[in-house]
DNA sequence: GCGGCCCGGTGACTATGTCACTGACCACCG
DNA sequence: CGGTGGTCAGTGACATAGTCACCGGGCCGC
């Protein structure tokens, strides 16, 4: 049912009317399903993406073959890269994969600009999170160029547990999420299996330590 | 002389006379000597800053001390970080470092928020760079998570030479340029000393083979 | 039950980063 | 002029991380 849709994004609420009347006549609503990708390299944006439920995973891809994740867009949020290319009237360089079924909203490119340039309210929505975002990538690169990979393993293995300590996530997707090898990361969960952290399991990860994997998550600087 | 200051910023000529006239009112002229730090790590923001000339760098530090420089900020431009820390209310988490006299222009807070409601050319100026940094960014992570240390040492010192392929920099700041150690820096320049392309100087590199480091220069991906 | 594919393990090697120490060079001062 | 302290660069030994090639096991569909 579409009249709930702004229970996700409550700031939305503010809008003045008209422009909220805008808001509703342009948008459309979209479903995607998981493991498909929302967008890739060289797309053209053409519209504001609003995620109600449902995540999307941006990432960044080598010729080589090598990725990395950049952050993840969740309930409620909005993509910083989306906004910047369409600031920016750039195409996409980096992809999105839905790693869920996404539920969101999507404002054309038109509807955007206008509502940006009559809104306060709406400019407010979207710088919320945008200054965040930078700062998050800010820290990505200090872990990418600073960071040790067992620490920062050990953080992603805590990040993505679920409510029994389990990490469903192949050693592979895990190499992924920090931008390394998958040989370092098999390595590295073997290190951890000895020292009685974890269990290895196909495909998944039992956390057994979690202050063990705690200490070593805060010890991020080499 | 302030009444030429609007030269250095074109677009905001398209201001409406009565934003151009607050904007004209809360201004600050500011001069800032070569080597000092902008803003530091922990700095609340307080203004916007237009930089008329000059140019600033702003980079990252770790705990270990080791650095990385992000992005610089020159002529004609303005500084994601403080864009990013205004809309989001943060403090900076990065240091500026002047590379020159600097001769910028202070926008308070208060005043950087007016406009940024009342005014469609405001906003477009702001974002104007404000997509493409965030590409860079993404950029900087794509590097420095797959780069080859050699081509990127190759490309900075392409880019940074003068007009007579000089780099006036110690092997400690092409380092930091890179977010690597002095060391290893050291190493790769011996190296393409061996093969000729460049000759070592106290606190300079010569460079000689233009086009054997830009080869390698493309050599991005590792 | 066979073949193909994904998953993970492993050894050997290369690349990069760290640590400790050295000497060269330079500016300044007495 | 010589001493002195600081910056700059070179180096060996070692640690960490990434690459390459290859293997075997499990899983799935046919």
């Amino acid at each position: 049912m579409s009249g709930d849709w702004l229970a996700y994004f409550p700031r939305l609420r503010r809008l003045d009317p008209e422009s909220l009347a805008a808001l509703q006549a342009a948008k459309m609503e979209v479903v995607l399903p998981p493991g498909i990708k929302a967008f890739e390299i060289g797309s053209p944006c053409e519209s504001y993406l609003l995620i109600k439920e449902g995540s999307v995973r941006v990432q960044q891809i080598a010729e080589s073959g090598r990725e990395i994740v950049l952050y993840r867009v969740g309930t409620g949020q909005t993509c910083v890269l989306t906004t910047s290319n369409l600031l920016a009237h750039q195409d996409y360089f980096a992809e999105g994969v839905t790693e869920t079924e996404v539920h969101a909203v999507a404002v054309p490119r038109a509807c955007f600009e206008r509502l940006l340039a009559e809104s306060a309210a709406f400019r407010d929505f979207i710088f919320e999170t945008y200054g965040e975002r930078v700062t998050s990538l800010l820290l990505l690169v200090e872990e990418v160029a600073f960071g040790r990979v067992d620490a920062r393993l050990a953080q992603r293995l805590l990040d993505r547990r679920d409510g029994e300590g389990r990490v469903a996530l192949t050693h592979q997707q895990l190499a992924v999420e920090l931008g390394t090898a998958r040989e370092v990361v098999s390595r590295q969960l073997k290190d951890f299996e000895q020292r009685g952290w974890v269990r290895l399991e196909r495909g998944r990860v039992q956390l057994l330590a979690l202050d063990a994997l705690e200490t070593l998550a805060g010890q991020s600087e080499r």
